[in-house]
DNA sequence: GGCATGAGGCTAACGATGTTAGCCACTCAC
DNA sequence: GTGAGTGGCTAACATCGTTAGCCTCATGCC
């Protein structure tokens, strides 16, 4: 057993996220100008989204350290200037992740309210059309201390209000929308395995 | 994009493996004694043996071809006398884990026909029990060619059955049954859930 | 103007990883 | 007895994340 089983908080937990600002490369961000707080340094955010790319087009094994700085025309060991290490960066990229899925859930709520349907058609979009970055937000324990404080319950809000608060079936609800995704990513189903069918037998089943 | 995507045959799907038995380390076995054919020579049993070990006692990242090495009295390269490389190794482990769980799914059929909830459990139970293993398994696309023929339906076949042959409804079961396990697995739900209620939540959604 | 400071690069190097090449010893069938 | 596996070994390579230590430049302060 060993590691592989992680902690706290997950639907409708409030999110503790006590990280220090002031580790490397995370900048406040002057509230000044009316800008919402960045988790990042300008320069940080350009690695960052380097990164993404290096991960949405070539996977998870492409995302390496060399390949990031030469992408960005420099060398490897300058990436530490701005991240602490490979994982930070990965952090960001996940933070990344539940803020769009997040707002991809929010939006699907705001155009059919009330309507799981709906919910689900956002959930399986979005990760289906970043496959390697909902694996690398979703196969691992939650880096939660290392995350936006309410990000986490963000993403878990609409799908807790679709399901009146009833935790226990916002909690299989999930199970499902996140097994089909992820079953769907891996190849796991038949070529022509009809999984339209499949989403709507299993919303159906968890139908008021 | 990219890969993370893969092909062919899942639930209900007559497993197509062709994969060579002239391969390195891969031995048919005499079936002269009366024994099953075994797919690997004696001592390539043994590596895979210590393999599962280290996986399940330490986690992925110490199934190490030097730490495996080491703790059979050799050193790494002699490894390659019995596998053709590490990914052969994890096939073998991905094997075992089909293997068994089909039999936990078999045995808890035999012991209450019919029900979901029984499977459900010896579901949970198995990869509860191996989550190393249960996510080396699954969370990849499954190497077809090189699997057991007909290993991947044996392990689908009991749950097909307790659906009656609906292959959506088995499809959504399936998918539930593997976000509830692979998302306890890596700590996503609060310390505190109770999620054999989840669990009970889901089940009775998808009874008839 | 002079200068300290910090930000952001660089090279060299380390240890760990998977893997290959090439060598050697032992067993055993002919 | 000998030739052919079988199953070890050492040395080495490329690649990975990471560390140490150096250099350059812009900025702000006296």
């Amino acid at each position: 057993m060993a590691d592989g089983r992680a902690a706290d908080a997950g639907v409708a937990d409030v999110g503790v996220a006590v990280g220090s600002a002031a580790d490397v490369g995370v900048a406040v961000g002057s509230v000044a100008d009316g800008t919402v707080p960045d988790r990042l340094t300008p320069r940080a955010r350009e690695i960052a989204t380097a990164a993404r790319t290096l991960l949405e087009e070539s996977g998870p094994a492409a995302l390496t350290l060399r390949a990031l700085a030469d992408r960005l025309g420099i060398k490897a060991p300058s990436l530490y200037k701005h991240f602490p290490d490979k994982h930070a960066v990965e952090v960001e990229l996940i933070a990344q992740m539940l803020e769009e899925s997040a707002a991809a859930l929010e939006a699907a709520e705001a155009r059919a309210p009330g309507s799981v349907e709906a919910l689900a058609e956002a959930y399986r979009t979005y990760a289906i059309d970043h496959p390697h970055l909902y694996c690398l937000a979703t196969e691992r324990p939650l880096p939660r201390a290392a995350l936006p404080a309410g990000l986490e319950d963000r993403a878990a809000m609409p799908l807790m209000r679709v399901c009146g608060g009833d935790i226990d079936l916002a909690r299989s609800v999930w199970a499902f929308a996140h097994g089909m995704v992820i079953l769907e990513i891996h190849g796991r189903f038949p070529n022509d395995a009809d999984l339209a069918a499949a989403w709507k037998r299993g919303l159906k089943a968890f139908h008021p």
